[in-house]
DNA sequence: CGAATTTCAGTGGAACTGAAATTT
DNA sequence: CAAATTTCAGTTACACTGAAATTC
């Protein structure tokens, strides 16, 4: 049977995955491009945008609207690159991290409804056998959190 | 770490999966739906449009330009329903069924090049655990093979 | 009448493309 | 000059909506 094919099973388990994740962000107004943009800077410190959509997988165009989002909110400050004036420095401001905090647990409250079935040992090893199908296809790894999926062909 | 949260896995894991399923029914210019398709009118019979949409989770719209391509390719045949005249009756023909066993093998082909990292064993694991999460979240099962996810919100 | 079916035209969100303006 | 960055306007693929025409 077609639908207990690996592909269809995990087009189906992804998408339960992405709509709980969705769902709870949006308790707080926001979506998966915020928190790999945040989770980003915290991680690697300020970034310009443009190498910012390159860790994230997210469209230069799209970051524009992204980070004005998030700079009216507060959560980050776009400042011209005094160095590189053709850059933005972005940079998570203090109010940026700490809604970064909440976003994360808001994630992994997610993860713990979609993987209810699970045993702990069950979990682990789903994670464990998911990432090496992801490592198994390096040509695939484009980018960040968010990753939308790119489902669009390269041609 | 975020990418590694089974939510994020799910979504690399079927990006590759929908890339290779996609990418080996290109080669024959076909595409999931159509499989979804061919797939339930061999296993059922003959249905109407609309119950061809309810059993594969494709719109009613959708399904209008869908026959049309399949019928173009003479894969199915649609004809007026003579018992209730609203009805179009879609059939699978004969070089609609061979094509479908030609679509079953690139889609096996497939499921193994995802695979390729892990062992039988282990193969076998992973449906399990994926079915499991499937099944524990009935209120997403909506429905067919070609299923893209239905991202969209439900107001 | 209401309800179901097929069809077409159009909408909406999201990823992406092209190009202009600026700077390196 | 070529190349990189930011920005905006527009495109594309795709699921979905609305409504008309027909039939039950």
């Amino acid at each position: 049977m077609l639908r207990s094919t690996p592909s269809w099973l995990l087009s189906r388990t992804a998408a339960i995955g992405q709509r709980f994740v969705a769902d709870a962000l949006a308790t707080v107004g926001a979506r998966r491009y915020h928190v790999s943009v945040l989770a980003t800077l915290d991680e690697f410190g300020p970034l310009s945008q443009a190498e910012l959509g390159r860790r994230c997988g997210i469209d230069r165009s799209d970051m524009v609207a992204l980070i004005n989002e998030l700079s009216d909110r507060g959560h980050v400050a776009r400042e011209p690159d005094t160095v590189d004036r053709r850059r933005n420095v972005i940079t998570i401001t203090e109010a940026g991290r700490s809604h970064l905090q909440e976003l994360r647990a808001l994630v992994a409250g997610a993860q713990d409804d979609i993987l209810a079935g699970l045993s702990t040992e069950e979990r682990v090893t789903l994670v464990g056998l998911l990432t090496r199908i992801v490592e198994s296809h390096p040509e695939f790894v484009a980018g960040g959190w968010g990753q939308p999926g790119s489902t669009r062909s390269r041609d």
